[in-house]
DNA sequence: TAGCTTTTGAAACTCAATTTCATTAGCGTG
DNA sequence: CACGCTAATGAAATTGAGTTTCAAAAGCTA
């Protein structure tokens, strides 16, 4: 089952309704290069859709975490970033903290090592954050 | 050199002032149990010392990051947490979603993958975070 | 289509972080 | 030690992302 149809069966089984704007930024978030915060994507929105309020985009990014469509990450720059999830396969990130440039890794074997890590200390893990931050290769001199 | 030391030379290379209220903050934020946001720190202070305000606080707190004795580390709750740094062993957290407990665990082979990882991608490695979050062995029904 | 419920969007509000600014306090020099 | 410069302090104001409010608009179900 794709994002869209998710999306559209959580919004039915909780008596939420679909509307039109709920429809747009779902597709252009998707549709978007990720790692948006809100009001990245509100600026975006703004273009084709300048009705769209603030507001909006940001209940709906939160209803796209809340169905498992998205992630809400935070790079520490302050402002929650959102991407599509995609369940088959668990990344983290390289933040280049001179261009912004996000780069996503897998790394099986760490995430074997968390799961040592937590048995070590009788802890459950539901979820993690892993992020490394540096330069990237161009923007290291 | 222990972090006071480190603390007081930074101040002196910047030419900035060794005041009564930035050494009391600084020494009880290392005599503390540390993970301290700004306002808890601020709250134990109050007590032993209503007249140093949260700005001070908060100002010293940075300063205790910038020259290296302290790390400034966000567990998502919407509020900073700094912790005393000791540069000989490197650490990451479990944090508990329901009690707020922070386990600290060092695992040299995460640390070796990340390089690995780095590697991979032309990274220039500045600093990384690192969180597990999920349930302590006390609140795991 | 009616009637009920949710959503929308603008504006207001929250809360931690940060800045402002007048006063106070370090600190180097004479 | 006092002077004068500079930085620090603390109360209050400001910022900014996130969240809530509320009247009007729109979706859904019968």
């Amino acid at each position: 089952m794709d994002r869209a149809s998710v999306f559209n069966q959580y919004l039915r089984t909780k008596g939420l309704k679909n509307t039109r704007q709920r429809m747009i930024i779902l597709e252009t978030f998707l549709a978007s290069a990720s790692h948006y915060s809100t009001e990245e994507l509100y600026q975006v929105l703004r273009t084709d859709h300048p009705r769209i309020g603030y507001a909006t985009v940001h209940r709906t990014l939160k209803l796209f975490a809340e169905c498992g469509i998205a992630t809400e990450l935070n790079f520490g720059d302050g402002q929650a970033r959102f991407e599509p999830l995609y369940t088959d396969h668990h990344h983290d990130h390289l933040v280049c903290t001179r261009c912004g440039k996000i780069i996503e890794f897998i790394e099986p074997r760490i995430e074997q090592l968390q799961r040592e890590v937590a048995q070590r200390y009788d802890f459950t893990v539901d979820s993690h954050r892993h992020e490394l931050y540096g330069r990237c290769i161009n923007c290291s001199q």
